[in-house]
DNA sequence: ACTATCACG
DNA sequence: ACGTACGTGATAGTC
């Protein structure tokens, strides 16, 4: 086997994924949709190819000479948009790091660089890859060089290749005669101009006829489309211009390192911070096997077997400023309990197992003894809501969950593994899950990998104890320490309690529910199929689109990239006119409610006849807290049908429900913000807000206010909290945008510090790059710093939004903390069991009712001080529809 | 893995 | 001139 070369071509591919690849930002907002997809195509090819060296050519800045021929001939090259621009130097950067060969030099365009060094390695009887999205390259491919061409076909990139066989195959010319053929035809992305009136079509057929252009004005004669031979007479120097232009340099003059460009180990320091940087997280994989800053730490890991050792480590441990913990569970069987990592040094990392006399109660009973008594210690661990089943914690003033603290300090992350914390904040790279337990359980793969294993538990201690004090640090300097000790860490546990406790369901009641829906369904999916004259999948958006709009031709045609848009928004507007779309529309509200709540909450019932949703704390950009597995923070309310699932959440015998939601928070909170006394005044009277809104910005008596009056200005009040705009409003009543901006100008005309308001928050926003809440929470912002004016639109009215639904989210967690505190305090037995953004459901006692009530009313309204009251509407019930 | 749709606040 | 309302999660279909 002769050795091999890649050669890519930088630019080009660069190029090819900045448009492939949807648009990307790291945590800075600077954009990397580019590099990502260069470095995924290059991963690709070098897995393929299995070579021996690698180099990638760049055009320099410096305008070439066939630039200068081309430029004079037609003007400037239009710009590289400034989201590419910014990527070129940082993509060379990377490439540095990784120890990758870059070659560039000023007069020379990428392609002379690759046409000259492929013809070299050639030569020296090496095989070469050339990789370019660009087809000019074709001409210098022969039984030795294969030019890769990656296109992206969806979300995945193929690659053609070409050998010369491949290029008259497809072209029918050779790779030589592919130079006149480009000559001739001419190319507008490539700057070729080309012949007049030859396209590729007449340039094929010419170039297969007389095989070169020389021959072609030797016979020009004989040809017989009058047109065409006009033409070429006319433009004998354009066609050799053309040439000139079309030929790739291979024999320019340019250093051949070839030495230099073996292929090593491209997983550097250096590239990963650069990788980390960028925020390529599954390429931060690749990095495995290959820490460095590790290592030392490693040494001072210790395995505690003896009791007696285990002993003088919890004694020392208890003396300590700051302890940090992992508990380590088999991944399996869960909640099967393996051991203790402990951290309280630099140099002291234990890993206490649980086996003889060091057994699994002895282990949790010295480390409660460290969460209760020792208050005065800080006691860090790493996503500790799924620790409170082994700590029964009393109070968590001094608990520090570095998961959390990363979270507050950019809330925008997909997620926080500990990994990643360990890399940001205390550049280390230590082993994630997936390597060190290769997705074993943890007993099977100690056995096997019981080093990484050890080491993996370790470093979770580790960096839970070297990043806590980090991370308070970077708290206290953003000003969120209060928040994450008073708000977020005492949050915890009330959530842990939340879905320990979780809510009954009627288990029979559901599935009753479920079958009633399939008659009318079956019914429904008949018919449809009827009128449609053909059986298709109605759940489809693609069969349904082509059913109606191309079958039945219904007017009413395409919207979205992929064909027709069949959402409720479009079908309504069809439905008068069309039983089947109205039929339709059914169908999909019954097969909605089927599978995602009959069947969906069906799945989710544990033993306990109970439903036992998770409670995310470290999910939204805004604060909020998410429900998964199931969501129940999304239970139909708003239509009747499927308002009846709430029935089947019941109390446990002897309780009800009580339910309390605020009364437009964040209009409220909008009032208070703002200052704005004209709508701090409209809350002062307790009435319909809509309604107030409507009469004060149309100028008319309260109760003279028509309901479309009311409807107009309740949009524009959501309109205002979402980060209004015109269009936005428009889209939403069915009007003009001159009308919406006309309601808009009314609404900030009525209440004019909320405009101010609004406005000093998008300036604000600007200048620090985030937003702040009332309590201090942040969001940052990368979009305003965008040249796309959608991305910068969409900042703007996140930095109206964020501090509204922030501190809105901010609030209820306040009333959840002290109505927990309150419960305890009071000893009640009632139970929190769900928050639904701005409502609390309470599993009351019947004999406790009364004083429930007082807690959760007046812990509500007294979370915030505001210069509005905060109205609470509170019911009771058997269930949830009931007390809703 | 991504898109479309739709449930909630 | 650009093209959307803010924040989530689950399901089914498609690639």
């Amino acid at each position: 086997m002769s050795e091999k070369l890649v050669l890519i071509d930088g630019n080009s591919i660069l190029n090819r994924a900045f448009y492939g690849v949807p648009d990307l930002t790291n945590a800075e907002g600077m954009h990397t949709n580019a590099i990502y997809g260069f470095l995924n195509i290059l991963f690709k090819i070098l897995e393929e190819e299995q070579a021996q060296y690698l180099m990638v050519a760049f055009d320099v800045k410096a305008p070439t000479f066939r630039h200068k021929i081309y430029e004079a001939y037609k003007g400037t090259r239009k710009p590289m948009p400034e989201e590419l621009r910014e990527q070129l130097p940082v993509i060379k950067e990377v490439l540095y790091a990784m120890g990758i060969t870059i070659m560039e030099k000023a007069g020379l365009e990428a392609d002379d660089i690759l046409g000259t060094i492929a013809k070299r390695a050639e030569q020296s009887g090496k095989e070469v890859s050339l990789v370019s999205g660009d087809r000019d390259l074709l001409q210098i491919a022969t039984e030795h060089i294969k030019i890769r061409i990656p296109k992206t076909k969806g979300s995945k990139t193929e690659i053609e290749d070409y050998y010369a066989e491949d290029v008259v195959a497809k072209y029918q010319v050779t790779p030589e005669q592919f130079i006149e053929l480009k000559a001739l035809m001419g190319d507008t992305a490539d700057n070729i101009p080309g012949v007049p009136k030859v396209g590729e079509k007449t340039a094929t057929e010419l170039m297969t006829t007389y095989g070169s252009i020389e021959n072609i004005y030797a016979n020009i004669e004989s040809l017989t489309k009058k047109s065409i031979k006009a033409s070429l007479q006319e433009n004998k120097e354009l066609a050799d211009l053309s040439k000139v232009l079309a030929t790739i340099e291979v024999n320019a003059d340019i250093d051949y390192p070839l030495e230099q460009a073996v292929i090593g180990d491209f997983y550097t320091q250096e590239a990963y911070e650069w990788f980390q940087k960028l925020g390529f997280k599954n390429l931060l994989k690749r990095f495995h096997g290959n820490e460095t800053t590790t290592n030392t730490q490693v040494e001072s890991f210790r395995r505690v077997t003896e009791l007696e050792e285990a002993e003088r480590v919890f004694a020392k441990a208890e003396k300590q400023k700051s302890v940090a913990f992992y508990i380590v569970e088999d991944s399996k069987e869960k909640a099967d309990f393996v051991g203790l990592t402990l951290c309280y040094g630099e140099e002291d990392t234990y890993f206490l197992e649980a086996q003889g006399f060091v057994t699994k109660e002895y282990l949790i009973g010295k480390l409660q003894h460290i969460a209760k008594e020792s208050q005065l210690q800080t006691l860090s661990g790493f996503d500790l809501k799924r620790d409170y089943g082994y700590l029964q914690p009393v109070d968590t003033v001094h608990f520090f969950d570095v998961q959390l603290a990363a979270y507050l300090l950019n809330p925008l992350k997909n997620d926080y593994e500990i990994e990643d914390i360990a890399k940001e904040y205390l550049d280390m790279i230590i082993p994630g899950r997936s390597e060190a337990l290769e997705k074993l359980s943890y007993v099977k793969a100690v056995s096997e990998k019981e080093t990484a294993c050890f080491q993996y538990v370790c470093f979770r201690a580790f960096t839970a104890w070297k990043a806590c004090e980090i991370l308070e640090k970077a708290l206290a300097e953003t000003k969120m320490l209060q928040l994450f000790r008073e708000m977020e860490m005492p949050l915890t546990q009330v959530l842990y309690e939340m879905e320990i406790n979780g809510i009954g369901i009627r288990a029979d009641e559901l599935k009753n529910y479920g079958e009633a829906l399939v008659g009318r369904i079956q019914e429904l999916e008949a018919s449809i199929h009827k009128q449609a004259g053909v059986e298709f999948n109605i759940n489809s958006p693609k069969q349904l689109g082509e059913i109606l709009f191309e079958k039945l031709e219904i007017p009413g045609g395409k919207k979205t990239k992929t064909g027709y848009s069949t959402a409720a928004e479009i079908l309504e507007k069809l439905a008068p006119e069309h039983p089947i779309v109205s039929e339709i529309l059914e169908y999909r509200g019954l097969t909605k409610l089927k599978s995602t709540y009959a069947d969906g909450l069906g799945n989710c019932i544990a033993a306990d006849n109970r439903i036992h949703s998770t409670f995310n704390q470290t999910i939204t950009a805004t604060g909020r807290i998410s429900s998964t597995e199931p969501n129940l923070q999304n239970i139909p309310m708003r239509m009747e049908l499927g308002r009846l699932i709430r029935k089947v959440f019941v109390p446990e015998e002897g309780c009800v429900f009580m339910d309390a939601d605020y009364s437009q928070i964040e209009l409220r909170i909008l009032a208070h913000m703002s200052g704005d006394g004209q709508l701090i005044e409209a809350y002062r009277t307790d009435q319909d807000i809509h309604r107030i809104t409507a009469s004060q910005v149309f100028h008319i008596p309260f109760e003279e206010v028509t309901d479309l009056q009311r409807r107009n200005a309740k949009a524009v009040n959501f309109g205002i909290v979402y980060g209004i705009s015109s269009f936005g409003l428009s889209q939403d009543l069915s009007i003009t945008r001159k009308e919406a901006a006309g309601y808009i100008e009314q609404y900030f005309a009525t209440y004019p510090k909320v405009k101010e308001f609004l406005e000093h928050l998008v300036e604000q926003a600007k200048e620090d790059g985030y937003v702040t809440t009332m309590f201090g929470r942040r969001r940052p912002i990368p979009e305003l710093k965008s040249s796309n004016f959608m991305q910068r639109s969409f900042g703007e009215r996140v930095a109206m939004n964020s501090p509204i639904q922030g501190t809105a989210a901010d609030i209820i967690k306040i009333a959840m903390i002290r109505v927990w505190q309150e419960l305890k305090k009071q000893g009640l037995q009632s139970k929190l069991i769900l928050q639904v953004h701005d409502e609390l459901l309470i599993e009351t006692r019947k004999e406790e009712i009364e004083q429930v009530e007082k807690i959760l009313t007046e812990q509500m309204q007294q979370a915030a001080d505001l210069a509005v009251t905060l109205a609470i509407d509170l019911h009771t019930g058997d269930n949830w529809y009931e007390a809703k």
